[in-house]
RNA sequence: GGCCGGAUGGCAGAGUGGUCAUGCAGCGGACUGCAACUCCGUUAACGCCGGUUCGAUUCCGACUCCGGCCUCCA
């Protein structure tokens, strides 16, 4: 039995799918202007990981992630950069397949772009006015009319009144009502655009996703998932806008990961302080971020330093020395860790709470690795097993320990070099000269680990 | 001001009405030429104040502090 926590009620509930064994899931992914950071990095593997449990407990799933290549940030900056939106977006639409592949992330079953659809945006304005829910402004933009949709507001158990007080919205003429949002932008001068019923122009940051949504995964669909900093206005207005359009209810549940932290603030473009993947990657394995990610619950807020990924890495390391040298079991039977971390992932996508069980599991395989050769190697698989649901351990364990930090030092060549000189050394009791091949191979890095095959050794 | 989260041992991070999280670090031991890896043992926590209870870190209420959202942001 699976639960999940709905943002809309606001606790855990048994997830139910609307079609028996099959789940539709709708991902808001980013809007491709830049470069990704951890901060999308974070949504992208939590949905990531989501999608793949879903899939492990028989569930045939479609998960959809779109792709926002129109808005205003990307004009802006394909004007700044001085190229074509299209030249920008293909670009960081590439990058951003890089980074996800490199970060371990199987790709959804379908990444819509919203200049693909621009027609279905187009048809859902024209309803959403034909319903009386949109008008045209006085400035020629389309606005959604938030006073006749009763229910804005219920993701963010918000009320239109209080949200006045805040007094921090834009109060534009040409709306009705300072909350209503565009749908329908008319274009400037020099601007992309596409012609409708209401002039050239663009859609609004939100009708995209209403129009992508439902027409890849229908009106009603399971789940819709995005980052913590889309809740509002951005899902609250897509709600709006496609229940207004439909009359159906749009989503049955909506999930949200938690914000990445830098020195107790949340990572952001507008604070400017965010990392990318790229930044990352330069120093760390990727499987060292992922870790990062997976090594909390997807819904809590996760702080990003070198320390946190220095203990990730270090926590990854143990579960991939257990794998070192070790045969792998062709089949093995299913054991308690199995159910365990089963569990664990079925209250909500736990994966602190499986990770930890992979401990354990590994515990148990490095003591049967003395005693019981047949056990270590079905613990192993197991182990390898369930790491696969969360995209972990998917690496040769002497690659991933060789190269857990990208490091400038010493190479693999000189490095056997100096393990082979060090070897004979001890083989000639000259621990002298061996203690100081060692030496000087930790102080650039390496870390060295004998064993009765041999030396093999770690970048630290 | 409104609405959401959160506060757990030295650090990170789960969880539970009464026995163990887990990883790192620490301490003692085994293994090792010495280390490292690994194993065994071990120390140590639940913001503050009330309430419910035989018993609360866990449930309820107040308080304090921290974070997020209310404007573009995964």
């Amino acid at each position: 039995m699976l639960k999940v926590y709905n943002t809309l009620s606001g606790k855990k509930e048994i997830f139910k799918p609307i079609e028996e064994g099959k789940v539709g899931m709708y991902v808001c992914g980013n809007t491709v202007y830049d470069f990704c950071h951890i901060g999308h990095a974070r949504a992208m593997i939590s949905f990531d990981i989501i999608s793949r449990f879903i899939r492990h407990l028989g569930y045939e799933l479609n998960y959809v992630r779109n792709i926002t290549d129109v808005d205003d940030k990307i004009i802006k900056r394909a004007q700044e950069n001085n190229e074509t939106t299209q030249t920008l977006t293909e670009r960081m639409i590439a990058a951003q397949q890089e980074d996800e592949l490199r970060l371990g992330n199987k790709m959804p079953n379908r990444e819509p772009k919203a200049t693909e659809f621009m027609q279905e945006i187009i048809d859902m304005v024209q309803v959403l006015i034909e319903k009386g829910f949109a008008y045209q402004g006085t400035s020629g933009d389309v606005y959604y009319r938030t006073t006749v949709f009763s229910e804005y507001g219920k993701l963010n158990n918000r009320k239109l009144e209080d949200m006045l007080a805040g007094a921090r919205i834009d109060v534009e003429i040409a709306k009705e009502h300072p909350a209503d949002f565009v749908l329908w932008k008319q274009t400037k001068e020099g601007e992309v655009f596409w012609p409708s019923p209401w002039g050239n122009g663009r859609p609004g940051w939100h009708i995209e996703c209403s129009a992508m949504a439902t027409n890849c995964l229908g009106s009603h669909f399971d789940i819709h998932g995005g980052g913590p900093d889309l809740k509002f206005p951005h899902h609250e207005n897509e709600i709006a806008q496609s229940e207004a359009a439909t009359g159906k209810q749009y989503v049955n549940y909506w999930m949200h990961c938690g914000a990445v932290r830098v020195n107790n603030e949340k990572m952001s473009k507008s604070l400017g302080n965010f990392f990318t993947v790229r930044d990352v990657l330069a120093k760390f394995n990727p499987e060292v971020v992922r870790y990062l990610m997976v090594s909390s619950q997807y819904r809590s807020a996760i702080d990003y330093s070198d320390q946190s990924l220095l203990e990730a890495k270090v926590a990854l390391e143990r579960l991939y020395t257990a794998l070192r040298q070790q045969n792998i079991a062709s089949s093995y039977a299913p054991t308690n860790y199995t159910e365990r971390f089963e569990e664990a992932m079925k209250d909500d996508f736990n994966t602190a709470l499986a990770v930890s069980v992979l401990f354990e599991l590994v515990r148990e395989l490095n003591k049967a690795k003395t005693e019981d050769q047949v056990k270590a190697s079905e613990l192993a698989a197991e182990l390898l097993f369930l790491a696969e649901l969360l995209g972990l351990l998917y690496q040769e364990p002497d690659y991933f320990l060789q190269n857990s930090t990208v490091s400038e030092g010493f190479d693999e060549v000189r490095i056997q070099e100096l393990i082979d000189e060090r070897t004979q050394a001890r083989k000639d009791k000259n621990f002298a000269r061996s203690d100081e091949i060692r030496d000087e191979l930790v102080s650039n890095g390496i870390e060295l680990l004998d064993s009765r095959e041999g030396t093999s050794w770690t970048r630290s």
